[in-house]
Parts: C-alpha cells; structure tokens; sequence
DNA sequence: TTTATGTGCAATTATTTGGTTGCGCAATAG
DNA sequence: CTATTGCGCAACCAAATAATTGCACATAAA
C-alpha cells in the first residue's frame, strides 16, 4: 500500500470499481458505502483512500461526517489510453488497407 | 501470479499496456518484445502468459517461435465497464436536472 | 458532561505481485 | 550429429497489496 498510485491500478480491485460505480449516485459516507459490502469500514475506508489518492474520489468534510463523491473527469485517463489504443489498431488496419491496395494493384 | 485474471488487472501494470500498445503493429515473438524493454525475457514472459490467460493475447507457434497476437476484441470489457460508468453518470445528472427543473418551476 | 457515533491511522499478517536465475526441451542451423 | 536458438517452467525472493484489529480523536446526541 505505498507506491503506485495511477487509475489503471486503482479499477483493477473488484470492489473499487463498486464504489465507483456506486457513487455515480451521489456522494457517500465510508459507513454508508460499507454497508453495501462484506468487508469491514476500514477495509472500505482503505480503498476510499486509495482512490482519493489517485484523484478518481474527492472528499468533503461536513461536521464528523465525510463524504466521498466521485471526481468523474479523472476517469478520462482510462478512456485516454483506450482511444490511444484504438487510434493505435485503425492505424494498423490503414496499413493493411495499404497491403491489399498493392496487392489488388499488382494483380492487374 | 495465481489466481487473479481478468482485463483490469491485467491493465493494471505499466509494462503490459505497453506490450498491448506494441503489440497493435502485428505480432511479435517474446524475445522480439523483450528487447523493447529493460526486463528480462523471463520477465516478459510472465507478462505475456497474463495477458493470454485473461485472453487479451493469443500464440500463435509457429516452428520454434511463438507469435503473439492482440485479441482486440477482449479490449471492450474494459470499454464495456466505462460505459457502464458513463450511462449511470448520464442517469444522474437526469436526476439533477429534474431537481432542477422543479426548482425553477416552484420559482414562479 | 457523559455517551455514542463517524472516521482516520498504525501495526500486523497472509497473499499476490513482479522479477531473477537456472533448467530442460524442441526446432533450426552448421 | 552437434551447437545454437527460442521458449516455457519451476524455484525463489523482495516488495506491494488487501484485510483485520485496536486505537485515538473529534463531533454530535443524551
């Protein structure tokens, strides 16, 4: 629990992905999203750190009360690195379109 | 390196996006990906056992060489995931504009 | 004020990870 | 046939992760 800190490892727990998903409702306490779990508070409440740190929640004090909502635009990151990977795969189609081009030039 | 084998946390490490993002060219043998990293074959090919397991890659032998192959399809679990997130995000800010609305209604 | 509640934080532990080294084996090259 | 090359696999190791337990400390309720 020390060093990486990015999106795509947050999304790879199960149950951080949940809470995610969860709080696309509104903001949340840590007992409130606990109870929708099987593990304890503070394993939620580790997990809720973990994705603050990473900026995919934000916290908001009010009285004793914390409540986590979700800060939505950090999600962009992952969906980044998927067009990345898109643009990445048509660009290897497009050279394949090329291949076939030549090869239906040549057949001529 | 047991147990766990799904999309996200095979995106989780930094080096397997990477061997993703190479891999969009064409296929590629281990010790071919392998120079293009600091790791050692060994190590990569942990990685490329990983990324076959959750089915992102596919071998492909071919005499003594293995080619692996992106399977891009296994991509969209991961887009499957986020627009799972951005539909339920879409539904809540539904909600907000009927608060809205009816704030403005009960003004006049 | 006293008690209860909501929460973070530290220590501990079991498990998982990512990496290295060394091996064996099949396919190819000489 | 012999040497080399391309790989996977197993054993091992350090570091990271996820979860528990036990506190401490505010804020709010009695």
């Amino acid at each position: 629990m020390e060093v990486r800190r990015d999106v795509f490892q947050a999304i790879a727990d199960p149950t951080r992905r949940a809470i995610i998903l969860l709080l696309t409702v509104g903001a949340l306490t840590p007992n409130a999203i606990a109870e929708h779990f099987d593990s304890s508070r503070q394993a939620v409440s580790k997990h809720l750190q973990i994705l603050t740190e990473c900026e995919i929640l934000k916290q908001e004090q009010q009285g004793r009360e914390i409540h986590y909502h979700l800060n939505a635009a950090k999600m962009q990151d992952i969906e980044k690195w998927l067009e990345q990977f898109k643009q990445l795969l048509a660009k290897r189609f497009d050279q394949l379109d090329v291949v076939l081009e030549q090869l239906k030039t040549k057949r001529k």
